[in-house]
DNA sequence: CGGTTGTGCAACTATCAGGTTGCATGAATT
DNA sequence: AATTCATGCAACCTGATAGTTGCACAACCG
């Protein structure tokens, strides 16, 4: 615990906004600029890239210049260190992975779906 | 998404606070009350007694009167939500889980310790 | 070169969240 | 019944933050 749990509560907070969110789960998806979030979200700009900015600084997403353009890409690793916090403190390590994987459907493709619930 | 990504973001924003992850820490070894964690703690009862109620709300903790005294106890189950929405974000699940599970050392017990780094 | 377009920076507002102190309530204990 | 002690409620302060608008700057396109 400390440099542990610095790393996922920076992590934990980044990932508890919904408009932060939502820039996540697009990114994830694709690599995308500021302006072309925006279009997208109901908030301007400037906040998307304020947002950006947040992710950038928690080490979530990754800038790159493409011409004049700023594009962000999703580095999914850093959640690793968040989600390891959770399974240590919830107790019963194994069956929680477990549990985890019996969600996954296709290997590497796109689980989800099946009870949204 | 919606559904699960509501309850995610309050599992999200509950964790997003060092204290109330101290709070969880302790609860995840042992049940107590608002005072008893404020014991030791460098807050007021009635700051524990905040974070409690938010993270019951959160889902995250079960009250349950003892005598006078109220009781806490965690409730891991709620973080899965959580986990998989950062496992299905997070591309390649398997991989991901695969390198989760590396760290599991002892399959019960306490595994901890090693490298915090 | 001049227009267009995407970023970056700054100021400002409003809301929320963590923290405090003070007091009231309610259930054991004696 | 009186006391004790943990909880609950309320008002209040302060800092962070999500959001806005406005403008300046840089780079691409014609």
């Amino acid at each position: 615990m400390t440099a542990r749990d610095e790393r996922a509560g920076r992590v934990f907070h980044a990932l508890a906004d919904a408009t932060r969110r939502e820039v996540v789960s697009r990114l994830a998806q694709a690599p995308a600029t500021a302006t072309e979030l925006a279009g997208s979200l109901p908030v301007s700009r400037q906040a998307v890239a304020k947002h950006l900015q947040a992710l950038d600084a928690a080490g979530l997403v990754a800038r790159s210049r493409v011409g004049r353009a700023v594009q962000y890409e999703l580095n999914p690793t850093v959640f690793d260190e968040a989600m390891a916090w959770m399974a240590e403190t919830g107790t019963r390590w194994d069956e929680r992975l477990r549990r985890l994987q019996a969600r996954a459907v296709s290997p590497s493709g796109a689980p989800r779906s099946r009870r949204d619930r």
